[in-house]
DNA sequence: TCATCTAGTTAACAACTGTTCTCTGGATTT
DNA sequence: AAATCCAGAGAACAGTTGTTAACTAGATGA
């Protein structure tokens, strides 16, 4: 199935791929509807006119950088909610994710909290999209959970946006707190379970 | 104790309101750090060199929106959160008092919640600080409940936190709904009343 | 009344923006 | 080997930006 890439869809790739790592790294200190096109092939290297053979605007790119932050974690969502151990064990796995993957994609996280509400439409559409379907996913594997017996569909998927909403949340504590100490991230990390924790317990005695 | 200002000052302040009030409707389609001076005194009817009588730099007004946006909201906070009712009362007054926020001062919400995360950092800092403030209010009138019985003053920052966040989240989903049609706010007021008994639940079974 | 103060104006600056059109050289296809 | 394609370069466009300096006219205070 894999087809060889030509040497020249490579380069092309490898350019678009450039362009977004550079928007990535300049939007760490402004926001996207800020964001020159200029300022980005300036950063790549790259003539400014190169950039329309990737993207139609800079919302374009913006929709791209979405697909590339979210796209990725489905799959890790997924295993993560449904490991079927302890309530307690399941909250700490969940936390552990979410704080690696701040350290590990830093920019990424920062760049969907930002456009989540942020100035550019299509961006803000392509992520609620994307955040409605991790909603829809960990409905999906709550109801399979034997604790579910008697939920109605739609407080499924209320308790599934309160996960969704309260990982983003923890998330961006995450981010603020990298430039801190290591204790700062404890903090973050405690805060987050305990809240976690009480979203549990009120799942357990909710009256199905 | 009211000085009645004279009329220079007067026009002054007048002068500054219409720059934040412009600034502020300008800014339903961008995010403030694409947000230009010339653009915000062209909308007003004053000349660009003007806006330097009234703020140093963009970054300056919008921590003067912040303010105005969130400053004279922490009475309200207060009595609605203190009312003794039952819990169920307690919180349709709250989803009330959120709706009725986000119909009479959309704008204020949208800046918010767009500039919470967005590219400014003073502005960010403002937000933070006064969502920090709201959470020390929350918590205090919560260890005025009986039910707060035995809880350290930690669970009760945290329980305050989770509160706010959620309030902002449904302001947000309200501010979305401004567009929809009635059946769409209703819908976003049941499943935040929703949440927030559930959280509610989690409350009263705490192991405190 | 007269001197001072100051909110807002005017003019000019270098620097920057997105977009268009034309061109080129190396990869691809025939 | 020849014809085609196309990612990127280059130049030019009108329009925009923040900031400076010197000004004016009306309010203020002595």
């Amino acid at each position: 199935m894999s087809h060889t890439l030509g040497i020249r869809q490579a380069q092309k790739q490898k350019t678009r791929q450039a362009l977004l790592d550079a928007a990535l790294g300049l939007l760490e200190e402004q926001s996207l509807s800020s964001l020159g096109l200029r300022e980005v092939t300036r950063a790549v290297g790259v003539a400014p006119t190169a950039f329309y053979r990737h993207f139609r605007s800079i919302a374009d790119l913006g929709v791209a950088l979405v697909e590339e932050a979210l796209g990725s974690l489905h799959p890790m969502i997924r295993t993560t909610v449904s490991t079927a151990d302890s309530s307690e064990e399941r909250i700490a796995r969940a936390i552990e994710l979410i704080a690696g993957h701040v350290d590990g994609y830093p920019a990424h996280v920062r760049f969907i909290a930002r456009e989540r509400h942020g100035g550019v439409q299509p961006v803000r559409d392509a992520i609620r999209d994307q955040l409605a379907r991790f909603a829809e996913e960990v409905k999906g594997e709550l109801a399979k959970d034997p604790e579910s017996e008697g939920w109605s569909d739609d407080d499924l998927l209320m308790l599934a946006h309160l996960y969704v909403d309260q990982m983003l949340i923890t998330a961006s504590l995450f981010l603020e707190a990298l430039e801190g100490t290591e204790a700062d991230r404890e903090r973050v990390a405690q805060v987050a379970t305990r809240q976690m924790k009480l979203i549990s317990i009120g799942r357990h005695h909710w009256p199905a």
